[in-house]
DNA sequence: CTGAAAGCGCTTACAG
DNA sequence: CTGAAAGCGCTTACAG
């Protein structure tokens, strides 16, 4: 590692006059150094273009300054979907306002997770984690509770919730508002869901929302209405074709990420199946997708960046305070657009 | 930081009956252990749950095993645009493959790259640097270069470029053939295009493209058919229109981004400006908006994840090796769409 | 308010 | 092939 010069405290200690305690001190701000000394210090430093060395400082204080953020492994999530960059971005500007540098999970293959974060911690790199997403049964949840280390989760747990840090849209209510949008715009004949991956706690939570909404409703659920999928566009074309085929045939579905509902959206047109009136389509993410299609896609906005920003907020104070169990909803908007209108 | 349990080399030494050189030699697969001693150190090593602390071992071997990088400020750039989450993917996925962490930076605010690429290096984090964008008069390029410190670029130096390990398209050639690709599909009248920040080398590459391309096509290059702009939507809608009032209007438009592309699209058609028809457009990065626009859109597709990817290799041999000014031309794939047919 | 000393957990010439 | 010792550049009780 290069150091440029290698300036050390001691050489600042040296040209000071004083000890490398007091230039210490000086660096971390201790109040009962005299303004006369830091000052004199502060000077030094500049003059010799001074920079503490991160990690002898972290080898000692025990303090990383660093929070390690932990992806999922799939690179089609990330990819395809705006969801994760706009999430990280807001976690990297809470970051950078709270101080603290973000050490990136590289974790190639799937289900590394853990091993990351094994590395991460005992390798004393990070103070503090964020998780991304949110499984059922997590065991990167479980490890990390069961050491007590700081950390925070964008989603919500499965259990113990009470006692993770978590930030997270009441998906239970927006999937609940998308579709009761759906019965009261006159779809009350059948109303389909494509949903993601069910080990997903965000996928059981909307699965929920929308039953109630069709209780509500008086639509009955069917099994055979609700499909698992990923997030991808594969998806939204095998289901949207099922969907399509059906007799009688839906006069509605709701799904849950603007990819996928677009490639259903594009497969209904390519077989003449009208929206809205033939099928009326309503999303989740509000991605560009969603806003500027050929038919544009009611859609649940979740505010990635927000939940990102709330979850490093939540993250530090779980750091810097011992806080465990808080947790945070932040609000969704759903925008009304074309393919659902009355 | 918590260590859990923090079991040291010591205690691993002490129980394997070896001094911690030893333990230390077994860790970095030093060869002059015997494979006895290393069996039996390994086996303690697991017993005990053993894990290196990374901080130490960096203070003490001055690597840090991580690498930074440093993404452009504007957060527009980051959101609307695929072109760096999917880099930063292929980059995270080489360097997990390479062995090294990756530090992000987190400035909020405009400018501060210097700032963090200093703190970086002199605090001793990071062993090698990415820059994930390459500006003209860059004082980042200018600062690690005078530091000798290892470092790649996604994109091309202004200058100094055989000592700049550097990763790019031949942006010059692809919007030459983009631009040809018009003129060949009968688009002789006027050329417009929609050019991004000029203090990036690739708006100037593409540019310079851009104008050979016309003169090889007997098309007069105008000054005042070229709007620079940035990677948003606005920048399409406002030259959009200015271009659709034009009298003669361009019969072409070649566009920077997808983004401002498909604003630019949109503010035709509401003009009710027929595309191919009336005036054809072609684009890049080949995002999900080009393929699936009402309007599929041609574009050049890149290839972020492998600018990525070869960025970090480069690194690595730039850290490990000593390599400086490494030149890599990933190669781009024109995609034909509706928005050009002739 | 400041300094001397010990220590954070490793690595690495230097001996042997 | 292995060990003892010094050192990486800080921080932090402990004295005073």
């Amino acid at each position: 590692m290069k150091t440029s010069g290698a300036v050390t405290i001691k050489d600042v200690a040296k040209m000071a006059g004083v000890s490398p305690s007091t230039v210490s001190r000086v660096i971390s701000r201790n109040p009962k150094i005299t303004p006369e000394t830091s000052e004199k210090v502060l000077k030094c430093m500049k003059e010799l273009g001074y920079y503490p060395n991160a990690i002898a400082r972290s080898l000692a204080s025990k303090k990383s300054g660093t929070i390690g953020v932990i992806m999922p492994t799939t690179s089609e999530d990330v990819l395809l979907n705006p969801f994760f960059p706009e999430a990280l971005r807001g976690i990297a500007k809470a970051a950078s306002k709270a101080g603290y540098d973000l050490l990136l999970s590289t974790n190639a293959e799937k289900g590394e997770e853990l091993k990351v974060i094994k590395n991460f911690i005992r390798g004393s790199k990070v103070d503090g984690i964020i998780l991304m997403s949110s499984k059922v049964n997590d065991e990167c949840i479980e490890f990390l509770t069961s050491l007590d280390f700081p950390f925070s989760l964008i989603g919500s747990p499965h259990c113990f919730s009470d006692k993770i840090n978590h930030v997270d849209n009441d998906n239970y209510m927006a999937a609940y508002e998308l579709t009761r949008h759906l019965s009261m715009t006159g779809r009350r004949k059948k109303i389909a869901m494509i949903a993601g991956d069910e080990k997903l706690t965000v996928t059981q939570k909307r699965i929920e929302g929308y039953k109630k909404a069709l209780e509500e409703s008086n639509i009955p659920f069917k099994h055979e209405l609700l499909f698992m999928g990923s997030f991808d566009e594969k998806t939204g074309y095998k289901y949207g074709s099922i969907i399509a085929d059906l007799d009688p045939r839906p006069d509605a579905v709701i799904v849950t990420d603007d990819v996928v509902a677009f490639a259903a959206v594009r497969l209904f047109e390519s077989l003449d199946v009208k929206i809205p009136e033939d099928i009326a389509v309503a999303s989740f993410n509000n991605s560009i997708l969603s806003r500027y299609s050929n038919t544009p896609i009611t859609s649940v906005d979740v505010n990635a960046a927000k939940l990102g920003k709330e979850s490093m907020k939540l993250l530090v104070e779980a750091m810097e305070s011992g806080v465990r169990g808080s947790k945070v909803i932040t609000p969704y908007t759903l925008h009304k657009r074309k393919s659902t209108e009355g």
